[in-house]
RNA sequence: GCGAGUAUGGUGAAGGGGUUAACACGGCGGAUUGUGGUUCCGUUAUGCUAGGGUUCGAAUCCCUAUACUCGCCCCA
């Protein structure tokens, strides 16, 4: 035994029992289903990119956590998001994409950090992007959260939140407030508000060294209250005098009077002036998604609008706005969270038991039931005893048992093994009799 | 990158220097050679992360390494 290698999974990946891969996939084609009913592309690319092509804009952060290794003279690096891939996939490909260019993409994404509770260093990106040529219309940032909507709403896992902000809006405030050189260090300190509470916000903004008066300034916007009309009525009528400010509060207007004609329900959208996100490349409208029931959660979802998407690959002007939802993290606590039934969830409908050696006669009654899409498992083990308990464990709703009396009568045992029922079926009924007997349980 | 903690079978774990490492779950075999999820019986770590030290004696105390967990930074 002490020679053998233990089989050991690295910290931070997620690798799942079967049944947990079940629920998992579910999860993640609700998410591409609605993607698609967009009209949203499948893309992939690979997993492996030229560290000069993924590093291209490499801010401090990005270098220390992107797996970095060399493969004789190649220069490699595993992709730490989509959107950089994204970024070279649309700079190359300029000439034929057809713009608006929209994609989505699902896959899994490195990063070389410490892995904590919900942080992975392998773990799957659900990316949604409208990318335009020059220009990208402010429609598209309203589709994106009917986009969320629709996934939430889907997945079933509890009333949710869109929260909604512009990033011009804090931009042309602190620039009012003369605040310009410090922005990105104000704005990350705001993002953490649900995460430490109002007081170490005011505190961390002491810290900065920043007068009094005016972090009562900031705490009194970023904390406005009122419905969303209500929070748009007094941004547009509040006297702060800055170009950019006005820009992006018309916007979010903009963007919060068309969620209501896409038919969203107002209760699942707000303006929440505390959103900065992505303190680098979001210029405009910026999303996050709570769970109403599990705000400990923090965001499961999120993304934005960027006037430039490639500026380090071409010098196109392409503006996009898009979402990512971290699905690892997200089914992660989801599971933490029990939320997730994880019952009953048998890739097969029926687990086919044979008793005899005489298999063609148990492949007809295969071939018939996966003829009418029945997911049909045909298990082969010496004894009877092995069979079933192998149904059991697999939580299949119903075996078929059949043999060498059964051929004789030429018939096949149908069995419920929720009510132990065994019903008598022949190749031309075990169909009907199956759905029968679903229906009448239901 | 910084800080704290933990390390005992397939899993959850007890044991805090004294001869055979408790208990539970799971697995396997049987009671029950055509019927499972109940019950009963048997079985399941020559070894306590690795290496070194203290000791008559170490899973237990000390040191080092490694791994893991949880924070911070940052982020999905």
């Amino acid at each position: 035994m002490k020679d053998k290698v233990v089989p050991r999974t690295l910290s931070g990946f997620m690798e799942l029992m079967p049944q947990e891969q079940i629920l998992f996939n579910k999860l993640k084609k609700i998410i591409e289903d609605v993607y698609s009913s967009y009209g949203f592309y499948p893309i992939d690319t690979p997993v492996i990119e030229s560290s000069e092509v993924l590093l291209a804009k490499a801010g401090g952060e990005t270098e220390k956590q992107i797996y970095r290794f060399n493969k004789g003279d190649n220069d490699l690096s595993l992709r730490f998001d989509l959107t950089v891939p994204l970024a070279k996939y649309v700079a190359s490909r300029y000439n034929d994409l057809i713009f608006p260019f929209k994609r989505y993409q699902i896959g899994k994404v490195f990063r070389g950090e410490r892995a904590q509770k919900g942080r992975f260093r392998e773990f799957y990106q659900c990316d949604i992007d409208v990318i335009g040529n020059e220009t990208l219309s402010l429609m598209y940032d309203c589709e994106i959260p009917s986009i969320i909507y629709d996934i939430f709403k889907n997945l079933n896992i509890g009333d949710f939140i869109i929260r909604i902000n512009n990033r011009k809006i804090l931009s042309g405030f602190f620039e009012s407030l003369d605040l310009t050189n410090m922005i990105t260090e104000i704005l990350r300190i705001i993002d953490k508000i649900d995460k430490i509470g109002i007081d170490n916000v005011r505190e961390e903004l002491i810290n900065l060294k920043i007068p009094t008066d005016k972090i009562d300034k900031i705490i009194n916007f970023i904390t406005i209250e009122g419905t969303n009309e209500e929070k748009i009525n007094k941004l547009l009528e509040s006297d702060i005098k800055n170009d950019i400010f006005n820009e992006g509060v018309n916007e979010l207007n903009f963007v919060i009077k068309n969620l209501k004609s896409l038919n969203m329900n107002e209760n699942n959208y707000e303006i929440d002036l505390t959103i900065a996100r992505g303190l680098d490349y979001y210029t405009g409208t910026v999303y996050e998604t709570n769970l109403k029931d599990y705000p400990s959660l923090g965001s499961v979802c999120s993304g934005g609008r960027y006037d430039n998407l490639a500026s380090y690959y071409t010098d196109k002007k392409l503006p996009g706005v898009g979402i990512s939802i971290g699905l690892t993290r997200l089914f992660y606590q989801l599971c933490e969270s029990n939320i997730l039934n994880k019952e009953e969830n048998s890739v097969a409908d029926i687990t086919v038991l044979p008793l005899t050696y005489n298999y063609e006669y148990v492949f007809n009654f295969v071939r018939e039931l996966r003829k009418k899409g029945l997911k049909t498992d045909v298990v082969y083990l010496d004894k009877l005893k092995q069979l079933i308990k192998y149904a059991d464990r697999q939580k299949t709703p119903y075996v078929i048992i059949i043999g060498d009396d059964e051929i004789q009568k030429e018939i096949a045992i149908l069995k419920n093994m929720k009510t132990g029922k065994q019903i008598e079926v022949t190749i031309n009924n075990v169909v009907d009799v199956y759905e029968q007997d679903l229906n009448n349980k239901m």
